[in-house]
DNA sequence: CACACGATTGTCT
DNA sequence: GACAATCGTGTGT
Protein backbone atom coordinates (compact mmCIF):
# COMPACT_ATOMS: atom_id res chain seq x y z
CA UNK A 1 0.00 0.00 0.00
CA UNK A 2 1.09 3.49 -0.60
CA UNK A 3 -0.19 7.03 0.31
CA UNK A 4 0.93 9.65 -1.76
CA UNK A 5 2.08 13.06 -0.28
CA UNK A 6 -1.25 14.63 -1.79
CA UNK A 7 -3.27 11.91 -0.05
CA UNK A 8 -3.59 9.57 -3.25
CA UNK A 9 -4.08 6.30 -1.87
CA UNK A 10 -2.74 3.18 -4.20
CA UNK A 11 -2.19 -0.62 -4.01
CA UNK A 12 -0.77 -3.07 -5.58
CA UNK A 13 -0.37 -7.25 -5.20
CA UNK A 14 3.04 -8.59 -4.68
CA UNK A 15 3.36 -11.14 -7.28
CA UNK A 16 6.76 -11.45 -7.77
CA UNK A 17 10.07 -11.26 -5.27
CA UNK A 18 13.76 -12.24 -4.69
CA UNK A 19 15.65 -13.11 -1.69
CA UNK A 20 18.69 -12.22 -0.80
CA UNK A 21 20.98 -12.83 2.24
CA UNK A 22 24.55 -11.51 3.93
CA UNK A 23 26.03 -14.91 2.46
CA UNK A 24 25.18 -14.58 -0.99
CA UNK A 25 27.15 -12.73 -3.71
CA UNK A 26 24.34 -11.53 -5.23
CA UNK A 27 23.50 -9.70 -2.25
CA UNK A 28 24.35 -6.06 -1.82
CA UNK A 29 24.73 -7.57 1.99
CA UNK A 30 27.24 -9.51 0.83
CA UNK A 31 30.21 -7.02 1.60
CA UNK A 32 29.63 -5.99 5.22
CA UNK A 33 27.56 -2.84 6.15
CA UNK A 34 27.76 0.28 4.33
CA UNK A 35 25.73 3.68 4.33
CA UNK A 36 23.91 2.60 1.54
CA UNK A 37 22.63 -0.85 2.75
CA UNK A 38 22.09 -0.08 6.35
CA UNK A 39 18.72 -0.39 6.69
CA UNK A 40 19.05 -3.98 5.20
CA UNK A 41 21.04 -4.89 8.71
CA UNK A 42 18.17 -3.47 10.79
CA UNK A 43 15.08 -4.52 11.80
CA UNK A 44 12.72 -6.87 9.75
CA UNK A 45 9.37 -5.63 7.92
CA UNK A 46 11.75 -1.96 7.57
CA UNK A 47 11.71 -0.81 3.68
CA UNK A 48 15.56 -1.12 1.97
CA UNK A 49 15.45 0.65 -1.10
CA UNK A 50 18.51 1.55 -3.66
CA UNK A 51 19.14 3.57 -6.46
CA UNK A 52 20.84 2.05 -9.14
CA UNK A 53 21.92 2.35 -12.86
CA UNK A 54 21.92 5.99 -12.37
CA UNK A 55 18.10 6.97 -12.67
CA UNK A 56 16.16 3.91 -10.89
CA UNK A 57 14.95 3.24 -7.86
CA UNK A 58 14.27 -0.49 -6.46
CA UNK A 59 12.42 -1.58 -3.66
CA UNK A 60 13.22 -4.10 -0.46
CA UNK A 61 11.50 -6.18 2.65
CA UNK A 62 13.86 -6.29 5.66
CA UNK A 63 13.94 -9.92 6.27
CA UNK A 64 16.37 -11.17 8.72
CA UNK A 65 17.43 -10.15 12.41
CA UNK A 66 18.91 -7.31 13.32
CA UNK A 67 22.49 -7.83 11.73
CA UNK A 68 21.70 -10.71 9.46
CA UNK A 69 21.57 -8.47 6.26
CA UNK A 70 18.59 -10.12 4.39
CA UNK A 71 15.60 -9.03 2.35
CA UNK A 72 13.38 -9.41 -0.20
CA UNK A 73 13.31 -7.51 -3.69
CA UNK A 74 9.76 -6.93 -4.57
CA UNK A 75 10.34 -7.71 -8.65
CA UNK A 76 6.26 -7.25 -10.26
CA UNK A 77 2.58 -6.61 -8.65
CA UNK A 78 -0.60 -6.49 -9.97
CA UNK A 79 -2.15 -3.03 -9.69
CA UNK A 80 -5.08 -2.77 -7.70
CA UNK A 81 -6.02 0.67 -6.62
CA UNK A 82 -5.32 4.28 -8.00
CA UNK A 83 -4.04 3.17 -11.84
CA UNK A 84 -4.77 6.23 -13.46
CA UNK A 85 -2.13 7.80 -11.13
CA UNK A 86 0.27 5.33 -11.87
CA UNK A 87 -0.38 5.26 -15.35
CA UNK A 88 0.82 8.88 -14.99
CA UNK A 89 3.99 8.27 -13.00
CA UNK A 90 4.94 5.51 -15.79
CA UNK A 91 3.49 6.78 -18.48
CA UNK A 92 1.91 4.12 -19.80
CA UNK A 93 -1.21 2.47 -20.36
CA UNK A 94 -1.28 -1.37 -20.22
CA UNK A 95 -2.26 -2.42 -16.42
CA UNK A 96 0.22 -5.53 -16.53
CA UNK A 97 2.79 -2.80 -17.96
CA UNK A 98 2.54 -0.72 -14.61
CA UNK A 99 4.26 -2.45 -11.80
CA UNK A 100 6.00 -4.97 -13.83
CA UNK A 101 10.17 -5.51 -12.96
CA UNK A 102 11.44 -4.01 -9.60
CA UNK A 103 12.43 -0.13 -10.43
CA UNK A 104 8.60 0.28 -12.66
CA UNK A 105 7.10 -1.36 -9.54
CA UNK A 106 9.07 1.52 -7.42
CA UNK A 107 7.81 4.45 -10.10
CA UNK A 108 4.66 3.13 -10.06
CA UNK A 109 4.04 3.66 -6.40
CA UNK A 110 6.06 7.02 -6.40
CA UNK A 111 8.80 5.07 -3.90
CA UNK A 112 12.38 6.95 -4.01
CA UNK A 113 15.15 7.25 -1.32
CA UNK A 114 13.16 9.30 1.39
CA UNK A 115 11.28 6.12 2.23
CA UNK A 116 14.85 4.12 2.55
CA UNK A 117 14.13 2.57 6.26
CA UNK A 118 10.35 2.59 6.32
CA UNK A 119 8.24 0.79 8.64
CA UNK A 120 6.19 -1.08 6.45
CA UNK A 121 4.39 -2.51 9.33
CA UNK A 122 3.15 0.66 11.32
CA UNK A 123 3.72 3.15 9.00
CA UNK A 124 1.54 5.76 6.88
CA UNK A 125 2.97 6.28 3.55
CA UNK A 126 4.21 2.94 2.07
CA UNK A 127 2.75 -0.23 3.99
CA UNK A 128 2.13 -4.26 3.41
CA UNK A 129 -1.06 -5.66 4.33
CA UNK A 130 -1.91 -9.63 4.36
CA UNK A 131 -3.73 -10.99 1.94
CA UNK A 132 -5.08 -13.69 0.94
CA UNK A 133 -2.49 -17.47 1.13
CA UNK A 134 -1.39 -18.42 -1.98
CA UNK A 135 -2.01 -22.19 -2.57
CA UNK A 136 1.39 -23.68 -2.11
CA UNK A 137 1.43 -24.74 -5.83
CA UNK A 138 0.41 -21.10 -7.38
CA UNK A 139 4.27 -20.28 -6.73
CA UNK A 140 7.36 -21.07 -8.31
CA UNK A 141 10.72 -20.49 -7.78
CA UNK A 142 13.51 -20.22 -10.51
CA UNK A 143 16.87 -18.26 -10.96
CA UNK A 144 17.13 -14.66 -9.88
CA UNK A 145 17.50 -11.93 -12.81
CA UNK A 146 19.88 -9.74 -13.89
CA UNK A 147 22.84 -10.96 -11.17
CA UNK A 148 25.94 -12.22 -12.58
CA UNK A 149 27.17 -14.35 -8.76
CA UNK A 150 24.58 -16.39 -6.86
CA UNK A 151 22.62 -17.70 -10.40
CA UNK A 152 22.77 -21.24 -8.58
CA UNK A 153 20.04 -20.33 -5.91
CA UNK A 154 16.59 -20.59 -7.17
CA UNK A 155 15.46 -17.52 -4.65
CA UNK A 156 13.35 -16.04 -7.21
CA UNK A 157 9.94 -16.74 -6.50
CA UNK A 158 6.34 -15.45 -8.85
CA UNK A 159 2.80 -16.60 -8.76
CA UNK A 160 1.97 -18.74 -11.97
CA UNK A 161 -0.59 -17.81 -13.92
CA UNK A 162 -1.99 -14.11 -14.11
CA UNK A 163 -0.76 -11.59 -16.90
CA UNK A 164 1.04 -9.57 -14.17
CA UNK A 165 4.86 -10.17 -13.71
CA UNK A 166 8.34 -8.49 -14.44
CA UNK A 167 9.45 -8.84 -17.88
CA UNK A 168 12.42 -11.21 -16.81
CA UNK A 169 14.68 -11.30 -19.57
CA UNK A 170 18.16 -11.91 -17.84
CA UNK A 171 21.06 -9.84 -19.53
CA UNK A 172 22.75 -11.83 -21.84
CA UNK A 173 25.42 -13.60 -20.72
CA UNK A 174 26.71 -16.26 -22.48
CA UNK A 175 24.64 -17.25 -25.77
CA UNK A 176 25.80 -20.79 -26.03
CA UNK A 177 22.83 -23.24 -25.06
CA UNK A 178 19.83 -21.08 -23.88
CA UNK A 179 16.59 -23.38 -24.63
CA UNK A 180 17.17 -26.43 -22.56
CA UNK A 181 17.18 -25.45 -19.25
CA UNK A 182 13.70 -25.10 -16.85
CA UNK A 183 11.31 -22.18 -17.53
CA UNK A 184 11.60 -18.87 -15.83
CA UNK A 185 8.79 -18.52 -13.48
C1' DC B 1 40.85 11.72 -6.28
C1' DA B 2 39.92 8.44 -10.24
C1' DC B 3 37.35 4.85 -11.99
C1' DA B 4 34.44 0.78 -13.01
C1' DC B 5 29.96 -0.92 -12.55
C1' DG B 6 25.23 -2.07 -11.23
C1' DA B 7 19.25 -6.81 -7.75
C1' DT B 8 17.11 -1.96 -14.96
C1' DT B 9 14.47 -0.30 -18.68
C1' DG B 10 13.05 1.29 -23.23
C1' DT B 11 14.10 1.70 -27.89
C1' DC B 12 16.10 0.46 -32.10
C1' DT B 13 17.70 -2.98 -35.57
C1' DG C 1 19.63 -9.30 -29.86
C1' DA C 2 22.19 -4.93 -28.89
C1' DC C 3 22.79 -0.71 -26.63
C1' DA C 4 22.29 3.94 -24.49
C1' DA C 5 20.86 6.50 -20.48
C1' DT C 6 22.91 8.16 -16.08
C1' DC C 7 25.07 8.58 -11.29
C1' DG C 8 25.68 6.79 -6.46
C1' DT C 9 28.63 3.71 -4.36
C1' DG C 10 32.59 0.99 -3.31
C1' DT C 11 37.28 0.19 -4.08
C1' DG C 12 41.85 1.27 -5.12
C1' DT C 13 45.69 4.70 -5.72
Amino acid sequence: MRRLPNGTRLSARIVETEAYEEDDPASHSFRGETPRNAVMFGQAGHLYVYFTYGMHFCMNVVTGRVGAGAAVLLRAAEPLEGLPQMRSMRGREAPQELCSGPANLSRALGVDRRLDGADLVRGREVWIEEGAPEAPGRVVAGPRVGIRVGVDRPWRFRVRGGAFGSPARPRPRVSRSASSGPPTP
